[in-house]
This record gives structure tokens, sequence and C-alpha cells, in this order.
RNA sequence: GUCCCCAUCGUCUAGAGGCCUAGGACACUGCCUUUUCAAGGCAGUAACCAGAGUUCGAAUCUCUGUGGGGACGCCA
């Protein structure tokens, strides 16, 4: 058996439906799945929603859609904890009857009190243990919340995958919350009921819980089940070196999607983020699923770095499938199309022209949303109004003349091509990029201009916009020949 | 405050005692190329937190200090 597969590996992610999925969680995710992949394991969800408080379903529809998206696919069915209640409650009267856990009578205001109390003394603000060995049961058998009886003395600990030997004096851990006075567990409860239930052989997860993993164990003690082993993964920073947030970075993943970053490129920033393989850089999903590992993830905090990123975006935008990325704008960006041209789109002819342009302008830009932008008036077949007040021929009006009589001579020879051969583009008639070349410089050098004063008007009312993430050369054998006429004509008139 | 974790260019990182006068990438700067450019090519600036110790030898091991982060909830 290869040592570096083994399919019992079972790994989770496991979200709370309390906001629209975080970047910090994709990366968790993508953690957990790159490494189920990798073993030959299976990658689980759980969606935690004991919060009724703060978790809505529109949050968890978007981290499944968000999930999706990524291609970040999970096997097995979903386990939902709001619909597994009963269970939990079973499971820690169980624990209070071995005495390992015990009703807590106190009311919000007393623990914090008690934990105000801590404060003042120069201690770690805990539950002040007041009900920890209570007999009698207050009159009228008021609500409680079950609390954890966490051993005073003694060390808590357990190897990290990632960090080695990590461990705890017991006297520093809290009673902490089971179940809440109104029923419902708390996370530190039905991690560990739900891991156990799952199979769970691994836990990855971001280092914020490395406190939380000594409760966790002594949990996994008291229901006599086996530990899964545990892998804290370095937190993402902010640009202030803190914790990801809203505050200092933008966290939904939705926002990227909607800037335009392809999601092999978001994934492939993230892996990145806080994992090596050496020197390389860009990672195909094959590459990163298989040359993932633990032991190359980092241990300490990564700055998340918008430069990287978008570098990365354009690397893999430069090699997406050109029918992919139409498609993409099409779904994603159809509002960069204004007017009607979104549903000219739709047309064959259309079509044909946006994919011979993309393999050209991907090369150029770095998101699929700047993609649809340089496209929209390459593909509308109006005039676009352009902005001459820069050109260079307004210094020197002679010079204007010649220009305008060299693009009348090309555009005189293009239209008899065209005719001849009853074509709708140049492309068609055996121009390329070499030919237009060959072609423009023969008629600026036989009209007395030079090259580049030729090429700056003509790209500029042919592209109708200032700077072109295309080619002029490769343009004209590529735009319908009509569009290119016009275009060309209201330039002779400008 | 208490506990836990961490510490290589501005940022992401390579580095498992000699291969390190510390490598790569992003960003930045300069040059080149070019019909434009948001592209491409080449070059450059820039880091082992500090101090002790172990060792023939330390970015790498140990300790202390300092700095940063995280957790301390009937949130997850």
């Amino acid at each position: 058996m290869n040592p570096s597969k083994n399919a019992a590996v079972r790994v989770r992610f496991a979200p709370s439906p309390t906001g629209f999925l975080h970047i910090g969680g994709v990366r968790t995710a993508l953690f957990n799945y790159l490494y189920a992949k990798k073993m030959g394991g299976k990658f689980l969800l759980r969606i935690e929603d004991t919060d009724v408080e703060r978790s809505e379903a529109r949050f968890t529809t978007d981290i499944l859609t968000s999930l999706s998206w990524l291609g970040i696919e999970h096997e097995e069915e979903i386990l939902y904890q709001s619909k597994r209640l009963d269970l939990y409650q079973k499971m820690a009267n169980d624990l209070i009857a071995q005495g390992l856990a015990y009703r807590c009578y106190c009311t919000e205001t007393e623990v914090e009190a008690s934990r105000e109390q801590m404060i003042k003394e120069g201690k770690k603000p805990m539950y002040g243990r007041t009900c920890r060995e209570r007999k009698d049961v207050p009159p009228g058998n008021p609500s409680h919340a079950i609390r954890a009886k966490f051993p005073l003395s003694g060390i808590t600990g357990f190897t990290d995958m990632i960090r080695g030997e990590i461990t705890f004096p017991n006297e520093d851990l809290d009673d902490f919350v089971m179940i809440r006075s109104n029923g419902v567990p708390t996370y530190n409860f039905v991690v560990v009921a739900d891991d156990i239930e799952m199979k769970i052989s691994h836990v990855i997860r971001g280092d914020d819980h490395i406190n939380n993993t000594p409760k966790q164990i002594f949990l996994y003690d008291a229901l006599k089940a086996t530990k899964p082993l545990f892998a804290h993964l370095p937190m993402i920073l902010g640009a202030d070196k803190k914790k990801l947030s809203k505050r200092n970075g933008e966290t939904s993943t939705n926002a990227y999607r909607a800037e335009g970053y392809l999601p092999e490129a978001l994934l492939n920033f993230l892996v990145r983020l806080g994992w090596s393989h050496g020197d390389q850089e860009l990672f195909t999903r094959e590459e990163m699923v298989e040359l993932f590992n633990l032991e190359h993830v980092q241990v300490s905090g990564a700055v998340f770095n918008t430069e990287k990123l978008i570098w990365i975006a354009g690397e893999h935008l430069k090699k997406a499938d050109p029918k992919r990325l139409f498609d993409i704008i099409k779904t994603d960006f159809a509002t960069a199309f204004p007017g009607e041209s979104f549903a000219a789109l739709q047309t064959p002819a259309v079509t044909k022209t946006a994919l011979e342009l993309i393999p050209h302008v991907q090369l150029k830009v770095k998101l699929v949303k700047e993609l649809a932008h340089q496209l929209y008036p390459l593909l509308e077949t109006s005039v676009m109004p352009v902005d001459a007040s820069g050109l260079k021929w307004n210094k020197d009006e002679t010079q204007k003349t010649k220009i305008k009589a060299a693009v009348q001579e090309l555009m005189n020879t293009w239209t008899s091509l065209i005719a001849s051969r009853a074509a709708t583009t140049l492309g068609e008639c055996g121009m390329d990029h070499a030919r237009v070349d060959a072609e423009l410089r023969a008629v600026s050098e036989k009209c007395g201009v030079k090259l580049g004063d030729l090429t700056q008007p003509m790209r500029l009312f042919v592209t109708g916009q200032a700077t072109s993430a295309i080619g002029l050369f490769d343009l004209l054998p590529i735009l319908p020949w009509k569009t290119i006429q016009a275009r060309l004509t209201a330039c002779l008139q400008s």
C-alpha cells in the first residue's frame, strides 16, 4: 500500500451560516479538500447552525454556491447541526450521569460578575465554578445550562501535525458550557459530537481554534471516542497584520467572483498563503492535489496580498479556454455590455468574433471583468464615440491630411478586397497580423507619414478607446469589415 | 491581565548545522522591445528581531528578552 494514501482519511469543512463565505474559510476548506484528495480520503461538509439568532438560510445557500463555484466539492450528505439537537441533549445528560458534566443554574449576570472579579485578581477570566459541586436543585427547577466538569489539575495536550506538541495546564481551562439554558448546544460540544459521528480522522482548521482543542480533547475522552489528528493552519492576515476581517480587507468570496477572478486563480493564491512547494508559484488544480502536503504548511500568519493575487489571476487568465471565458462573461459580466450589445452577443456571428478576440485580449488583462470591458467596444457594431483631442495630428494640419489620405487608401484597397471575396472580415481574405503590418508600412511610406502617426488615429477609432488590450494588427483581420469601415469613415470625417 | 501560538527582503516564501557573501515570486526602480498598452525581455534595490549558549561551524538547535498575533462568551 502506498503510504501516502490512506482511504480512512475523512476531513470536513464546518462553516457556520452567519455570514457570506469568508476567504479565510475558503482557505481552510481548500486545505482540507486537498488533503483528502491527496490521501484518497473524503472531504465532507457540515453546517454549524446552532446559533439560531445569527444563522440564516441565505448564508447557507451562499456558502454552497461559492464552494461549488470554486470547485470544492464535498462527498456524502451535508450534516446540519440544527437537525440533531435531541441527540446532543442526550449525550450531555449521559455525561452528567457519569460525573463528567453538571447543571449550572447561574444567570448570565452572575457569570459575568465572577469573570470580572477574576480579571481584577489578574487571573484568566473564567466561570467561578459555583455550581460544580452543587447537589440540590434550586426551587422550581429553573432552566439551566450544562457545563463540562473539566479537571482542576494536570495537563491536557496534543501533537499538532503542523506545530508539534502543544500543552495546557488544566487549571487555566474553563468549565465551558456544553448546552445553553435554552437547550441548544454550543460549538465546542457539537464539534466533537459530530466529528465523532462523521468519523473525522483529521481536524484541519485555523489556529484560532488551538485554544479550543483541549476542551474538545476532554470531550473525546469523556465520550470514550478516538481522537482525530489535529492540524492548525496559520491565520490569514490583513495589511495591518491582524486577522483578516471586513475591517482590513475584502473577505467575501462573492466579491472576488464579481471582480472577475477565476476560481482556480483564487485557489492558487490561497494555497500559497501558508503552503509552499519549493519555488513554484503557479499551480493548476491537478498540481495542487498532487503536490499538497501538511509538512510544508507554514506556522506563522500570512498577509493577504492583493497585488500578488492579481498577478496570479492574470497568469491563469492567459491559460484559460476562450470559450469558457466567454461563458463566464455571459453569466457574470453581462452588465459590462450596456445597451443592445449583450443581446447581440448571443448571435453566432458575434460569438465567432468574440472567440477570435479573446485569445488576444486574455493575454493582456488580469481579470474576466477587464476582459468583458475590453470586449464591449469591440463587439459593439456601431461607431463608438471617441475623444480625438489627444491625437498628434491635431498639431499639424498637413500631417492630418496625409494621414487621412493613407487611411482612405487602405479603405479603398480593403473594400475591394472584401467585395472580390464576398467576405465579411479581412481575416477571411487571408489577412493576418504580418500582412496587415506589411500593408500599413507600405502605405505609410507611400503617403509620407510615420507608421506610428498612422496607427494612432486608426487604433483610436477602430477600438473606440484610448488604450486597448489588443493590437491594431491583430484586430483588423477579426472585426467585421462593416464595423471597421464605419469607424474609419468616422475617422476620416473627424 | 492570563493562557496559547509565532518571528528570513515591504509582502508571499525557499531554507531540516556546512551547498547561504541567504534563493524564487509579487510589488518597486531602471533599461530594452514595440503600432498602443494594462503585455513581453533584461537588470537592480531589499531580509535571517536581539542577546547569550551548544558546535570546528547556526538563518537552521537551546534558553532569555523583545516584538507581533490569537484565545479567554449560554459566538462559531
